[in-house]
DNA sequence: TATTGTTATACTCTATAACTATA
DNA sequence: TATAGTTATAGAGTATAACAATA
């Protein structure tokens, strides 16, 4: 009932700003830059969305060559920091279903940059480590991201970004 | 390859905050609050994100009464300012597709707050307004809209929920 | 009994392509 | 030919429930 989706996901259109529009007379549904916003543009939520997306978009461009999602990187990152974690604790710590971590670890572990080791203590669960490749690329991922983050910067400037660091470190 | 979606969609827990641990020694696992976040941290792109997570349950939330999704929120506020709009209009000004938004207009066509009506002069596209009913519906959505905002204002401060439009401004 | 990881199902959203009716 | 709206399909993500192994 009230547990809808409400996605954020992204899109990068591979026509992205060519084709506006040749001759002709300009029709009323054409003018989108003149649509009005009304309420929507005093929303913090519309705006954060509106910048997640274009976030989030530049961070799968900026790391396509090694093709590394956000979700991935967060995974990866949280495994090489704390070697040992179980998937529980990956999952509640980066508010990731566990059901869903299964197969992000699946497809991380077949690209060989993660492994799951059983625990000796408690059978149950799964000791996550990095590979010893994981650890290399996880390198190469973080001075993607570093990039990425500059582009950030470039985007709302570098005092607004570290304001906005300020403003949601409560958000972790 | 690279367009992949990396949601941000929600979850809003029914055993929100409850059940943590009842006795027994404490796993390595099981200390979530002292796992390290690593350079996520210096990461707009993953604030970002958990704000927003936070920021929708608490729309959807705030508006479960009358069964209102941001998303939907946003088609009607849009409508609501510029009616006559076509959907290529709207689906694009708000970053929707436009497949998407025709389920979307169904769904708000049944609820009465929306019509189609086929435009004179370019019989292909639909002029969008809403019913009378919706024009009502609409003010009392923007009512528990702005309720949600103080949530946001209360959530991150005052100052700061204006620092944030003013940052995000630009994304519109 | 409870928890960890897993599998499975249903639903939302994105991305895409194709179809129709108009232009 | 091109565009607006529609329909359909595939993939990713979320929400849930159920199951096996283990505690």
């Amino acid at each position: 009932m009230s547990n809808r989706a409400t996605q954020a996901t992204l899109k990068i259109p591979k026509n992205s700003g060519a084709k506006r529009r040749a001759g002709g007379k300009p029709r009323p549904t054409d003018n989108s830059s003149a649509i009005e916003l009304d309420g929507l543009l005093g929303h913090a939520g519309y705006a954060v969305r509106r910048f997640q997306l274009w976030i989030f978009q530049d961070f799968i461009r900026t790391l396509a060559a090694v093709d590394i999602t956000p979700t991935q990187y967060s995974v990866l990152t949280v495994i090489g920091a704390n070697p040992g974690l179980s998937q529980m604790a990956v999952a509640q710590r980066l508010g990731i279903e566990r059901a869903r971590l299964v197969h992000l670890l699946d497809s991380l572990e077949d690209r060989k940059l993660v492994k799951r080791i059983r625990s000796r203590t408690d059978r149950r669960s799964h000791a996550l480590h990095l590979t010893a490749q994981g650890t290399v690329s996880l390198r190469q991922f973080k001075l993607l991201a570093a990039e990425h983050e500059r582009h950030v910067a470039e985007k709302i400037g570098k005092e607004n970004r570290e304001q906005l660091l300020r403003i949601l470190s409560g958000f972790t």
